[in-house]
DNA sequence: CGGTATCCAGTCCGATACTG
DNA sequence: CAGTATCGGACTGGATACCG
């Protein structure tokens, strides 16, 4: 048995207060979402930016977003309704962390597609 | 109609490299797994220290994260056989992003869940 | 335009049992 | 100890239709 003392490493318990939140944003289209709001933008244009995401799926995400308020939904005056979604100062917090988290993927894009091919062939 | 020349915003195109690997490795547990090896760590320690996480889900979060060449899975000359799992420098590297988001998310616990609460009540 | 409602197929996930 | 195999239910996501 290793020396019990020396085991400091993290442990993730269940009412870890982290956990529930990554739950709600460490997903795919929440971050893309987040990204695309680097100003206020009406619902089919996020749309048109997140190629492959459906209504269904979006509107669930925005909503989800709202309720933590990450974004804030404002509804036009126009006719036809518009909707417009802008992030809030804590969305606004969260973009720089993310921001971090997208230019390591564009960096090392390349390398990870290299390692499952190697694992790919190994296996 | 806004001036169409100075929209130069985000487009996420399908194509675009990061995407696949947000889905691979944007996800709850492998995030937690990473920051739970901060040093080489067999499967069991693994697995107590994410408290809920079941050894099916596990075995097959740390099976992509090897694919994708995050860690390193040694199997130990001992009886019975252990299983260490360590990060490549390739995971290693990824530890500092992840943890900007780690602590953004405990830096921001209450606010969120006061987001939460008020959005409840409204509606 | 920006949704909601409904249906349905595919996927995920936990529980359980078994193995080298 | 560290898995694999299997099964059934829950949840997710896509397609479609319809609405204010």
């Amino acid at each position: 048995m290793a020396t019990p003392g020396t085991d400091t490493g993290i442990v993730y318990r269940a009412d870890c207060p982290s956990r529930p939140i990554l739950d709600q944003i460490a997903d795919k289209w929440s971050m893309m979402i987040m990204a695309v709001l680097d100003r206020p933008r009406r619902f089919n244009d996020i749309k048109r930016r997140l190629e492959g995401v459906t209504q269904r799926v979006l509107t669930q995400t925005l909503r989800r977003l709202e309720r933590n308020g990450m974004i804030e939904r404002r509804v036009l005056p126009t006719s036809p309704v518009g909707v417009e979604y802008s992030l809030t100062s804590l969305g606004e917090s969260l973009r720089e962390p993310f921001g971090h988290l997208y230019d390591w993927t564009t960096a090392h894009a390349d390398e990870i597609q290299k390692c499952q091919q190697g694992y790919d062939e190994r296996s």
